[in-house]
DNA sequence: TATGAATGAGGATTCATTCAT
DNA sequence: CATGAATGAATCCTCATTCAT
């Protein structure tokens, strides 16, 4: 037990750091301030400082997609559950740290093989879950019978590129926009007219 | 004459430099062996690798924006401009240089000042030309009244998004998919119905 | 009894694990690994990590030098003395983990006093046995008169050359040459004619 | 010129470190201390730390390797030869730094394949050297015909185990007992009575 | 302009050793 | 007896940057 609470505490503080330093200036000790332990003691938990990183990308990923999904279920409607997925996946705010993880990884590590197969396994996940909501908002009559779950893959990096400017906080789209963007573009692609959401 | 020929020739060779080894791993020296300089060299040229490095940004954008945008006013009707922009905007491919820096120092460089300066440079560029593309269709009558400018602040973020994944080459996003989708917003957004892009 | 059992098998694993690793780069965790204890505890039982080397050390060449010589009384001619002892005192083979512990002790360790007490220990041994056997054979007249038991020295010496060979795998220098080598300077010097070792 | 002057005082005092502190136990610093370079610049000249050892041990023997044989030729008759051979293979007394390095990377290098082929490579050239010598002295008459040029590989083990005693400072084999022991046994190996060296 | 020698800070990693449990 | 968490020293190596030539 306490060796997976410290496991865990090392992953958040990872992320935190992240969010803080960047990922290309973290250093191992930047980790270890933040828990309370010496930076080779970090090393005793985890191999390698590229071993934490991408264990930090992948808890953190499996916290935010678990946080959001596990509600999924019980929102009854496909538009709901749709408006929900969108609350989910763009990032709260400029500099959310599992965003900024995310696409610092994305951006850098696009040669390593380790490192693409966690991003893989994070996106197909994701476009997993919207395909399935929308063979669900097909089924329930709520979008259009025409709507591929093909559209899943593009409606994916829709949001991608509001997120990037969310996270950056580029002025004249914040995240409230970005929410009102998508569900117009979901709005017309899966044809549907539901009132959009609050933010 | 020959100064500035070597400053340029560095430029390039950075470019290129970080599109091979990633934005984090650059050194020097590598900049230098692409133009038979030594590392200490090149700062004889720039000041500092930060400085370098955001001269790459800047020249480099510079050289796509004004590549793509002189030929704009010579094309006839909005529809072809804005197929134009389209197509010079989306990488040409996985791993395309100049879209690599700009993604990775935009990923990166969040804090510092003088990079978010540069990046915002461009995004404003991008923007006011397509929002001048956007006013001149809907003068022309090609796109609806109601268009606003302001669409194109949303419109590059979903271009962004989508080169995200032929950057990353994603499988079912190609640069092909991607001209596809961007093409299908626009016209709905702007309410035309031209003929899709060819590539 | 458990303790001195638990000793002895350390000691063992550490032989094993100096072999395997060299000494060199022996960590108390190879050490551990074999003997099924965390390194932490290796030290329960030893006070450091040269402690345990040198204990190693000086148990290994009690084990080799008492299984050889307990023998030794019962052969009854000097000639097989000396065929047994050239037996056990040459390596068995590249390789051997006794052997080359104490080369590597003694390649390392020259400066330090507590190392050099240990191996000149073993030396003086090796040799007194040596010039026992040589007075023995000069009072049964089966080596000449004049062979002085300084000889035992330089013979050891001589023993040593060929042992490095037969350790580092020297191809024209196996250990059935070493062997032969070994017993024609022997006879020559101690002026005997038997018939050579078998191997 | 200045280039390979620092490459070659760096080598020296790798030898130095060496013999002073040991194999085992140097770090770059102890090299650059005695050049007055920083531990870095050292690594500017040597990739790395096993390149510099290695190159260290290549250089070490060059250099004796050649101070010895370039006389040779000069030298009339085999015997002189042999004795000069002698001279120039024990070590001139305990821990010569030639000698040392030599034996530390014998002792530890066991297992790596860049290690073996530079070690080979010394041995190789020795015992071709002395082969050399033995068909010179059989050629002219001076030792007897049946002396095998493969006796070269078996004396020069021989000489080894001097050497390891002389260079660990056994009180009963120091360098002048070796030598007198060296040349007695060649000389009835080989078949000669010429008058010992003198030391 | 151009080089290459030189530095020094910085950071990951390894490992013996300690100690509470 | 035994573990495993925790430390901290040690050290290699990388690299931007400076500077004499």
């Amino acid at each position: 037990m306490a060796r997976n609470d410290s496991r865990e505490r090392i992953l958040r503080a990872a992320m935190d750091a992240i969010a803080e330093r960047g990922l290309a200036h973290l250093r191992m000790e930047d980790v270890g301030n933040r828990v309370g332990m010496s930076p080779g003691h970090i090393l005793y938990y985890y191999r390698s400082k590229q071993a934490l990183l991408l264990e930090t990308l992948r808890w953190s990923d499996d916290l935010l997609h678990e946080r959001g999904t596990e509600e999924l279920p019980y929102l009854p409607t496909a538009e709901e559950r749709l408006r929900w997925f969108i609350d989910i996946y763009l990032p709260t705010g400029p500099g959310q740290p599992e965003w900024l993880l995310w696409l610092q990884v994305w951006a850098l590590g696009g040669e390593d093989p380790d490192v693409a197969a966690v991003t893989d396994r994070l996106n197909a996940r994701w476009e997993a879950e919207l395909a399935g909501l929308i063979r669900f908002g097909v089924g329930r009559g709520e979008f259009q019978a025409s709507a591929a779950p093909s559209f899943a893959g593009e409606y994916l990096a829709i949001l991608d590129g509001l997120s990037l400017h969310v996270l950056h906080d580029t002025p004249a789209l914040d995240r409230e926009r970005a929410v009102a963007i998508a569900w117009r573009i979901a709005a017309h692609e899966l044809g549907f007219r539901g009132r959009p959401p609050l933010a």
